[in-house]
RNA sequence: GGUCCCGUAGCUCAGCAGGAUAGAGCACCAGAUUCCUAAUCUGGGGGUCAGAGGUUCGAAUCCUCUCGGGACCGCCA
């Protein structure tokens, strides 16, 4: 049950019979009208521009629609009132018989409350993470990968069939650094004498356990040979190792994919060479001459042939390489056939999260999914800024030569995966992140972790308390539902449920809008709304959720806090935090 | 040079695909509090939504320009 719904295809239903009645045919599907809960109580409980947005196309004035609106809308059986304001607003007011059945649900569908239907039938697969093997995580590939899971949860959340794929980059230009700089680690494993690293080679010390690991398996066998011989193997090897750091960094987070493709097995399958022949035949590609960049000189520049993909048919500025000037393939090429493979896996609609760095590759990928899907496919790019570090309000500075490099596990390690997760998703995604470190682990209500995590064990604690004063009561959560739900009156429990009310459609605009920091803003909401209600007990007696001389009055309010705690939990599990129980 | 993003309270940011008097937290000011977990609470001040035009019943939101900040810009991924 969603109100919002509901009310939505009422409305629909009444302006499609009036402009039948006014002789006035109109797609009503086609305007977007909204509802939504009213700011100001005082107006009701919910709110809709309806009247306004279909005064025009009506050819009627949006004051007179709304009168007819509201008569019509108040022989709904929910309805208690509906009244006309402003230039044409309706405010609604809800019968309170329809917020007992409301918060019944809530206790009888559990954790499944807040579930959504939009998504049904429709297959999604959502890339994430994707960082290149070559170490172990950092923050910042953190916040992706969180912004990536909590948003396919949500999306599942929202009736989606949703597939978590990782993408590994175990080719190219990085991956062969990568076997370089293993390969250094390995010689000096052997003992070879080592002053400094040299120039271009990755100089992180986690390469160490990498070069010891193949001192002992192939002893010196690779030292004298020629480095054709030896490049394959420690390639395969090193990428090997660097997955299962970046695996072992996404276990402690919490996050795991069902698909990982490796961009190495696209090229030996040819799956590059396939794309571009596609292309080829709807005329996409050419080879051409690109345009230096303006502003941005650069020595050596020259022009070169180049084989192009013509992206700036798609809406690109301009044409894009598909192979450098010496014939091998661009990572573009190669990430186009990724998608490729990915439509042909039945996927229509393919979220991907990537860093803010990427920003100015989004186009071009768009374009070249328009291209290889028929304009079947859609590509979104979700993108995520920074994180800084601050440590007591003063930043961290991470600086590889230095030495002080805070990789992901670290910051797990200090203030643990749930504060992790939940910190990232306190800003939208495209806003930069402050995070500090020791702020999160105060246990104060500047915290939004703790605040929200306390509000759920409060309401745990209530129930454990209502537990012993009334031994003989049970409190589980059908008895709860039948509760006489009336007697949360006098404690105005009604305002509380309405924001609970808002929970599916909360689900709803966060997984149309792919904004997965929706479901932490509003918990917090609820959090606040909670322990306000809970603070209301301490300067009056009858506003408290235990009320020793009644038992049915302590089963009502028992229940509007176990319907808080569900919600809280369900939106917790959305972004895979734990709801604990209790915090003494 | 070009493309894109951003500019909202002293600070950090929300603002739901144009809607009613622009919100929250921190900070500030004034009160409350032997509590079902006070690990606080209530109230208050504070805004020309960078600026100027435009679109319309109505703009923080859409369009144009100006100013200010940032990111990206062939053979890296």
């Amino acid at each position: 049950m969603n109100i919002y719904n509901d009310l939505e295809s009422l409305i629909k239903k009444k302006i499609k019979s009036k402009s039948k009645d006014l002789g006035i045919p109109i797609e009503v599907k086609s305007y977007r009208f909204n509802i939504e809960r009213s700011k100001n109580p005082d107006r009701g409980d919910i709110s809709t521009n309806a009247a306004m947005v279909f005064a025009k196309p009506l050819n009627i004035k949006p004051r007179l629609l709304g009168e007819w609106l509201t008569k019509e809308l108040k022989c709904s059986a929910h309805i208690q009132s509906a009244e006309i304001a402003g230039p044409g607003f309706l405010n609604i007011r809800i019968k309170n018989d329809f917020w007992h059945s409301a918060l019944k649900e809530i206790l009888i569908e559990g954790p499944e409350y807040g579930k959504s239907e939009l998504g049904i039938g429709k297959k999604v697969n959502i890339e994430y993470v994707s960082a290149n093997p070559t170490g172990p995580m950092h923050v910042g590939h953190g916040r992706g990968a969180i912004v990536g899971d909590v948003l396919a949860n949500l999306l599942e959340k929202a009736g989606f069939d949703v597939t978590r794929e990782f993408y590994i980059n175990d080719a190219g230009k990085q991956i062969d650094i990568l076997a370089h700089s293993v390969f250094f680690r390995y010689q000096q494993a052997l003992g070879k004498e080592i002053s400094n690293i040299p120039e271009g080679l990755y100089p992180g010390e986690y390469l160490m356990d990498t070069g010891k690991k193949l001192a002992e398996m192939y002893g010196g066998k690779w030292l004298e040979v020629d480095k054709s011989k030896w490049l394959p193997t420690i390639k395969e090897f090193a990428v090997k190792e660097m997955l299962g750091l970046i695996r072992k960094d996404l276990e402690l987070l919490g996050v795991k994919h069902k698909i990982f493709t490796s961009e190495k097995s696209l090229i030996d399958a040819f799956a590059i060479d396939e794309v571009i022949e596609y292309l080829e035949q709807q005329n996409l590609v050419y080879t051409g001459l690109l345009e230096e960049p303006k502003g941005k000189k650069s020595k050596d520049w020259e022009k070169r042939p180049q084989l192009l993909f013509r992206s700036s048919k798609f809406g690109d500025e301009c044409d894009r390489p598909l192979k450098k000037s010496d014939g091998t393939n661009t990572y573009f090429a190669s990430d186009i056939a990724y998608h490729r493979d990915k439509y042909l896996r039945g996927f229509n609609k393919m979220i991907d999260v990537w860093g803010a760095d990427h920003k100015g590759y989004v186009r071009r990928m768009e374009a070249a999914v328009s291209a290889i899907t028929g304009d079947n496919g859609t590509l979104e790019v979700r993108l995520c800024n920074l994180v800084n570090l601050f440590e007591d309000g003063e930043p961290i500075k991470m600086s590889k030569r230095a030495g002080r490099f805070v990789t992901l596990a670290d910051v797990i390690d200090a203030v643990g995966k749930d504060v992790v997760r939940f910190i990232m998703l306190t800003r939208s995604n495209e806003a930069t992140l402050d995070f500090d470190l020791s702020k999160v682990k105060e246990q104060s209500k500047d915290n939004p972790v703790f605040y929200v995590q306390y509000a759920h064990a409060r309401t745990c604690s209530v129930i454990r308390n209502a537990a012993e004063t009334f031994p003989y009561l049970s409190l589980d959560d059908s008895r709860l539902a039948n509760a006489d739900q009336k007697l949360i009156v006098d404690m105005d429990g009604y305002e509380l449920v309405k924001l609970l009310c808002n929970w599916p459609k909360v689900v709803e605009s966060a997984a149309l809008a792919q904004e997965p920091h929706r479901i932490v803003f509003f918990l917090s909401e609820i959090a606040s709304a909670f322990h306000t209600f809970w603070n209301r007990g301490n300067e009056d007696e009858s506003y408290k959720f235990i009320i020793p001389s009644s038992a049915e009055k302590t089963v009502a309010r028992v229940a509007l806090a176990r319907a808080v705690a569900i919600v809280i939990a369900s939106g917790l599990a959305i972004v895979g935090v734990e709801a604990v129980e209790e915090m003494r």
